[in-house]
DNA sequence: AATGAATGAGCATTCATTCAT
DNA sequence: AATGAATGAATGCTCATTCAT
């Protein structure tokens, strides 16, 4: 009976608990974004929590009740860029089995990606950003490739480097010219030349046209804060 | 005659004024090659005015003698080491004509310095040094390679990324773990390769043992204090 | 309707506003009122913020919630003793019309409540305390005393560096030794002389008595605090 | 005998010590005088170690042979000043026997003097300069002046305080702005007033010129180093 | 859950003073 | 006696974090 009597009670209940946890889940993400694009402009270590909560439009005291420290607040942004990159990219070469493809395709969105959106350029540049499954994804490809003959380097590591480095000097430029429509597939042709991949092969490989990706950063839905 | 009697005055005040102005650079150098360490260890932009003065072994106000903020003092130390570079890898490769040999053989040493001074390889990464110098003389050997149609790349630009990127995430590899002494002239292998240097050319560039040189940080002299 | 659920809410959010603010102007308050009697015991270039902190009974940081410098806390404590000074004398002195006797009255009250109140007095002898309020009404009175040939000085500038200057010393005096308690009256006669007002009426200006004034600084409320 | 030849060494030595304490003293010299502008300009609370070395011209070092602190350089500035003050005053007021000439005589040179010598007025009006020796004169005669009639004031202490307040806002006045050379007179005609002394008398005070003082600062010596 | 005032540890900076030359 | 580099205690200031509402 008296549960009976709770029933209408306990649906208003979950009622304002869902309505409550969404309404936290859309403030921290609020955080989140919001600190992506902070740290794209400033770096990771010159902001102070006033520049996020000013850029989040929040208190400070909300800040702590989703963030323990400042150092949370950049592992969650990056955990959540990752996430976003891993499905995002994955949608596209998942559909790959040729490991020189998936890794070069990849590489294409990735560098398509950075030109077009400034802010997760910026973001990775200067945090340092690193992804480990995007990592874990590359090693693999990479390996694949250099197993199977149709990549040749001394090591699955120096492959590796190779790809980050370049990739990440790329985006270091990115950030500070405008570059040719072209530059993204000339860095990746570069990368492939230095695996040893023939030109015939490279140029099967550009071909394609880059998908389009609706990009990592959701589009701001429409603030009453503004 | 008069000045006969002042000359013993004068030669003592130049003396004195000699003899400071030797202790202060002495000290403002003691400073820079502590701050290398420190920035080495800890990067840029952790490290407080404490952990210089403590690695230098100076007092506090001594440190604002000579610098007016860490950023100064990071400064000072990059074109220090950018000098130091420069020499040091000048003095090795002034001797070659052909751009390819300057370039792989400047980068060949750029990576065995990496390898055997960690201080060196830390504080490059860490402190994201860039010198202009370096990037001028590179740009340079890299124009006239591609001009000679020894090197191939779709612009000097993609080709000074490859390289810096490249050997910018093999500092940062050689910084995390031992890599085996095959490792530096492999970066330099695969640089050559995106540039499509044919592989007994390379063969040849990289046969030539790497020329030793004494290391960039000057070995610390015997000191009265210390 | 809609409206309906959100007013608690936005009343709630008043509230809390309301009363942030309300502590918020109490504390910066404190400060002041604390500062006060910091600058009346050691001046104002002696202090340092922790003296007011601690005086205030408030953290370091709570200082600079509220001022950015010494300075600015200096210029606040300054203009609100002038706001009470002048509600003070001017509730008395508001109700004559005779310049001469405004005047007369207001540098008694001045000097009653100096005597009285040795924080105000050393307050104001050593932070040189000037008030341009207080000036401008005395300018007003001295320069109307003068046309009316009540008054007589070879300028308003001189009459007024008289008054100022003697009240200043009478001030410094009171600050150093006891002072009868017609010290204050006599200094009135020795400028009310030096304008030459004649004896009667110097006699008829001070044997009103002086109309008490409550203070100028506020009796601390009962705090939960302290 | 040894005496005998030790003599031309003695004298040669004597000789040397006395330079050696002339050297001091001017060295001493110019570190005050340089002080005394500094402390005019910017008062004594606010400039550092450095602004007195740098007016001065000497070195870091020099300041501390002469000066255990910053605290000795201003009472030995203000020691200097007042024995210029009362050399120069004594000079002409030593003449005459009557205390209220004598007074008025001292304080017209005063202001005089301050009207003429911005340095001079403003380091008085900046310090809170106070010379015993000039208050016991003053004090001698206001005492002298009141005992004999020709003054009134209700005591000593009240004529003291209105002389030096009065004086001391001339001197800001002429601080702050340009004013006429009728001011000092009138300033003492309104002290005198104060002090009930007639008017006939007044003008007869005050018809005499005032003597024409050397000034306080000695001329600056042309020196080798500016 | 959100707010923002208050907190205080941590760090930067100044500057009087010392001392080797 | 004069010099100026070096010293470090004293102080200013910031900013991550807490907490009452």
């Amino acid at each position: 009976m008296p549960q009976l009597r709770k029933l209408p009670a306990r649906k208003a209940a979950d009622h304002r608990t869902r309505v409550g946890r969404e309404r936290r889940a859309r403030t921290r993400q609020r955080i989140i974004e919001a600190a992506l694009g902070v740290i794209a402009e400033r770096g990771p270590d010159v902001p102070v929590i006033e520049d996020f909560i000013q850029a989040a439009g929040v208190a400070r005291g909300t800040f702590y009740n989703h963030f323990e420290t400042t150092g949370e607040l950049l592992t969650a942004t990056s955990s959540w860029l990752e996430d976003a990159l891993i499905d995002s990219i994955e949608s596209v070469i998942g559909v790959f089995d040729d490991p020189v493809r998936r890794a070069a395709t990849g590489m294409r969105l990735w560098l398509h990606l950075a030109r077009q959106d400034p802010v997760f350029c910026a973001f990775v540049v200067r945090s340092r950003f690193r992804s480990a499954s995007v990592e874990r994804t590359l090693a693999l490809d990479l390996g694949a490739g250099l197993r199977s003959g149709r990549l040749t380097a001394p090591s699955v590591e120096l492959a590796r480097d190779l790809v980050v480095g370049m990739i990440r000097e790329a985006q270091a430029r990115m950030m500070a010219t405008r570059v040719p429509a072209t530059y993204p597939d000339d860095v990746v042709r570069m990368i492939l030349r230095a695996l040893r991949v023939d030109e015939r092969r490279i140029a099967a490989l550009l071909a394609a046209p880059v998908p389009s990706v609706v990009g990592v950063r959701p589009s701001r839905a429409p603030s009453s804060r503004a």
